[in-house]
Formats: C-alpha cells, structure tokens, sequence
DNA sequence: GCGTTTATTTGCGTATTCATTAAATTACAC
DNA sequence: GTGTAATTTAATGAATACGCAAATAAACGC
C-alpha cells in the first residue's frame, strides 16, 4: 500500500473548506456581504489567508470581491440555471460517451452501480436529502469515468454554484422517479459499451431536469436563490 | 453616452496581465519554476499582490503554485490537449447551436463576417500570426453569440491553456484551407438560423482540428510545450 | 570514499503595519 | 429644511516582518 502523503493543511485550505461550507450551508446568505475582517476574525485567522481563498472562490464564481463592500455571496439567478445546465448537459454527455467508449468491466462501475442502488433505496423511504446526495456522486462518478480532467474540474465548479438552488427546489419538485430510471439507462448503454446511446440518454436525462427545475422557478416566481 | 468608469488598475491586476503576457510569449517556458521574490522584483512590487495574481493563474490552469519551489509554469502534453479540444467542441457546438437560435440579423453577425475575411485576406498573404489572430476573434465571437457568459469564461480559459501549443503548431501545420471553409459553413447556418446544422458543422470542424493537431505532436514526437 | 546525520540557508505562509481611497457624516450656507 | 462641501471614518490594497518547514550543504562516522 502507498503511504499516503498527508498535506499540511494551510490556513488558506482551511479558509476555502470552511467558506464553501458557510455559502452552502446559508449561514452566509445569497447576496449578503462580508467583510474581509468580520470573516478573519469567525475563522481565527488573519485576513491574508481569507484574501486568498475569497481570490479562489471569486474564480470559481461563488462570491465576489468588491473593494469597500467585502465578499458578496452570488445569488443564482433562473438565467444563471440555465446557462449552467447547459454546461452540464454538454459535458456530462461526452463524459458519458467516452465512459461508454473504455469498455469498462463490471468492477470499474461497482461505485456507479452503488450510487444508483442507493438512489432506489432513498426513493423507497422517501428521504430526499440522502437521494440528492446520492445522485451527486452518481454525476461525479460518471464525469470521473469519462476520463476528462478538466471535464470533471468544470463540472464539479457548475455543481457547486447551483448547489444553493438545488436545496430550494428538491423540496418542490416531483419525486424523482423517472431519474433513476434514466441513470439506470445510462448505466447500462456505458456498462453494454454504447456511446452513441450512453450519449444520447444523458443528455436527454439532463435537458429533462434542466426544464423541470427553470418550470418550478418559473411557476414560484423565484427571481434568485 | 454613459460615462466610463475608470476602473483603478490595482497592481494585481498589472500582475495579472504581465504574467499571463510571460507566459504565452514565452519568456516563461514551460515548465519552469520561478521564485515570488524574483517575480515581484521583476514585475516591481512586493510579493503580496504576485501571490494574488499567481493564485488567480493557478485557477485557470496556466501556472502551479508549489511549496518552496515557486511558480511553476505548467507544460501542455499531447493528453491535455485531447482533453482542452474535447471541451472546446462541446461548448463551442453548443454555443453555435444557440447562437443560430437566435436569428440573428446580418448587423450582429458583422463582426463574424470580418473574423472569417480577415482570415480569408491572411491566408491569401500566408500571414499565418494574421490568421491565427482572425481565428482566435472568430471562435470568441462565436461563443459571445451563443450567449452563455460561462461557456464564454470557460471557452477563453482552455483557449489560454493551449496557446503556446498552437503557437507551435501553427508553422507547422498545412495551410488552414479546410478551416476557412469550415468557418463559412457555419457562419451561413447561423445566419440562416439553422441550429442542428451550426452545431453539427462546428463539432465536425473542431474534430478535424482536434486530430490534426494531436496527430502532428504525434508526429514530431512533441510530448509536451 | 560513501552514507548518514546535523547545521545552515532559503522561501513560503501568515501576521502586521501602512497608505489610499471610497463612503459616510457633519457642518454650513442658502 | 435642504443641498452641498469639507472632514472624518473605515475598508481595501500593498509592503514589510517573521517563524517554520523543507531543501541543501557540511561534517562526521564508518
């Protein structure tokens, strides 16, 4: 077994984890802002390593750094939904014909297959939380598959600014039947070693969640998130 | 006329833009490591704001930031540039799709129009800098009218990454006779507001581009730029 | 002469200090 | 009482200072 190489954590690390999980959580609201001092002092730090990961998070398009206002959480907008599941479609679709294309073996798609099972598992009890957790591993995995690293890079930055907005309408929206059966489809066309399919199937998959969730913005009238 | 706001140009900002200029002229060669300190006595400021420019460049993939080795400016392998083409495609295809949606009127698509003579004009003269100049102005254009602000963001990212690679390639390539043809297509299918056939064109020329490329590094046995 | 251990140097990560400039508040005139 | 100008406040942007960890050099033992 490899020794694993245990990073030292930097306060900078430390402050980007920690960010994301206030802008995720709520604790730091859409479209609040921040000061670069208020923030130092709740995360024990000085306001350099907060600088630098606020720099981070500006580029991966979670907050924004005005001079004299602080961070501002970015609100999402129904047009900002838009654009960024149309990245995903695009790129999780090739991600699923190249993943179609390495003619994986069974063992290869053992996480893909878990994911999907412990989809079903959570639709049966009716427990959103774990199923939309699942369902995240499931995309990642299948970007992972795809072999692309910046493909997986891109898509992981889309998720997370979405990731606010997704809480809201999980809520509100149907039960999420007919996505576990369209990850099973995919599933299969990538396990039967179709790309063509694994393609076509993935992105249908998408465009059908993309309109469900701008109809339920749309339909309750939420401007941002 | 609204008057412009001078933006105060912050000296990372200026770090920013000489850096990247650097880089891409190559008096950053790849894979080289440089120290903040020298980088900040070159550039004529302290270290504080070249570690906030160079934190930027690290997010979009042109640089590494290593613990007592510096920065490290980053090499493009034949892999990486497979990966960069793939997402161009996508994105680009998806942009030329929604940009035809669009109807748009001969008056928008004029700058279009002038990317495609320009490159027209420069391969008459062979002026390949001319032309490679054009084509940059063409698929940015291209990706503006999609109107996707984060496949804009993106496209212009992994464009960065591989300019250096092109910029070799460039000499040694067949003279882009294909591509122009290529350009005109899909300028026509925009303009006609033909979406499935901007999108099908573009992938296609893309692809061509993707494979000529890898397989000229292939050729010169360039591992990595 | 070679390997190992210790000492020294070096460069980053972070804190601290300082300067700059936009915002806010107050004072004053009308 | 309202609008404007001057002054104060405050927050960022940048420079500097410093401690620690890693890399390198040196010294010692074998």
């Amino acid at each position: 077994m490899k020794t694993q190489v245990d990073k030292p954590v930097s306060n900078t690390d430390r402050a980007i984890t920690e960010l994301r999980r206030l802008v995720f959580s709520g604790e730091l609201p859409a479209g609040s802002d921040h000061l670069e001092s208020e923030l130092a002092e709740r995360l024990g730090m000085s306001r350099t390593p907060i600088r630098e990961a606020a720099r981070t998070l500006e580029s991966q398009g979670l907050l924004e750094l005005r001079a004299r206002k602080g961070v501002r959480i970015l609100p999402i907008s129904p047009e900002d939904m838009r654009e960024i599941y149309d990245v995903l479609t695009e790129l999780e679709s090739l991600a699923a014909e190249r993943a179609a294309e390495q003619s994986y073996s069974a063992t290869h798609l053992t996480d893909l297959a878990r994911a999907i099972a412990d989809m079903d598992a959570a639709l049966d009890r009716q427990d959103l939380d774990t199923w939309a957790e699942a369902d995240d591993r499931f995309h990642s995995e299948l970007v992972r598959l795809g072999g692309n690293a910046r493909v997986m890079a891109i898509t992981a930055m889309m998720s997370d600014q979405v990731r606010r907005a997704r809480a809201v309408t999980l809520f509100m929206r149907p039960l999420p039947v007919q996505s576990n059966e369209d990850h099973r489809g995919v599933f299969e066309a990538i396990a039967k070693a179709d790309p063509q399919r694994a393609r076509d199937l993935h992105r249908a998959h998408r465009e059908r969640a993309r309109d469900m969730i701008l109809g339920l913005l749309e339909r309750h009238r939420l401007r941002q998130l």
